[in-house]
DNA sequence: ATAGATGCAAAGAGTTTGCATAGGT
DNA sequence: ACCTATGCAAACTCTTTGCATCTAT
């Protein structure tokens, strides 16, 4: 019946880092999250654990080329992002085109898709000319 | 009016491995198949090709969650792949779903997607029980 | 009390960079 | 001849691992 997982406050702290969060969060961000919660959290902790929530299925990981991989609960319901290539911020996208299982090649099955829009957020259609203050991941 | 850009028979090596795969390569793929051409080809070429290649848009760079990012030639037309869950292969995908344009939030502009399919591949649902032979990407 | 989790530091793996030399133009 | 690209090796960055200690159960 054992879970075999504790729960360590680290273990919290970074399961909470990820739940406040409202897009993913890559082991700098969530360092830095938990870390401000438990003093002397190590990132090796945050390694070592995001791997055991990726293996439980907790959590998910979403990689953007060229881009190191960012993190974020599951359970969030099925949904996509949005990668705004002015400002560079993620967002979720709740709509889904639905029906994909006829994409694939004869005799292949298709369990799950990713889909990734790239373009210009609002805030960035905004600010036309200017340079994006709001850019480069920010901090909420 | 110059390209600033040489021909080298190194780079070459790199464009030419990327044409006559079916399929994105990485790093490691690349090195081999371009070694092969080139005696004595580094890797530091390689990286500092890739990098070329990508920013005058000659390449696109696919990720994929906790795999190293492959390259394939761009203007292979519009497609996506079919990333095979027991063997890891990747395939393309030339089917697409359209008119994405409309699923981004309000004020959003969609300017391209990428779509990546999950799930089994024909030839791994063609051998249910056994350890999949063809498995952990084949050469060609 | 026991066994898994943490923190630190060292080890690995992947990628980038400096510098002398080869080679394209 | 000039000046960029290459090859090698060192430097960096990111991630993983070993080990002694701590701590949840």
């Amino acid at each position: 019946m054992s879970t075999a997982e504790r729960n360590t406050r680290q273990r919290d702290a970074i399961k909470a880092a990820l739940e406040s969060a409202q897009r993913p969060l890559s082991t700098q961000e969530i360092l830095e999250a938990a870390n401000a919660q438990v003093q002397g959290l190590g990132i090796a902790t945050i390694y070592r654990n995001l791997k055991s929530f990726l293996q439980s299925g907790e959590i998910a990981q979403v990689s953007m080329p060229g881009d190191s991989p960012r993190y974020e609960l599951s359970g969030h319901g099925h949904h996509h992002h949005f990668h705004c290539t002015r400002c560079d911020r993620l967002f979720d996208v709740h709509q889904c085109p639905g029906d994909l299982k006829n994409l694939a090649p004869q005799g292949f099955t298709v369990e799950r898709h990713e889909l990734t829009l790239y373009g210009v957020c609002a805030d960035c259609k905004n600010h036309p000319t200017q340079a994006p203050d709001h850019a480069r991941q920010p901090a909420a």
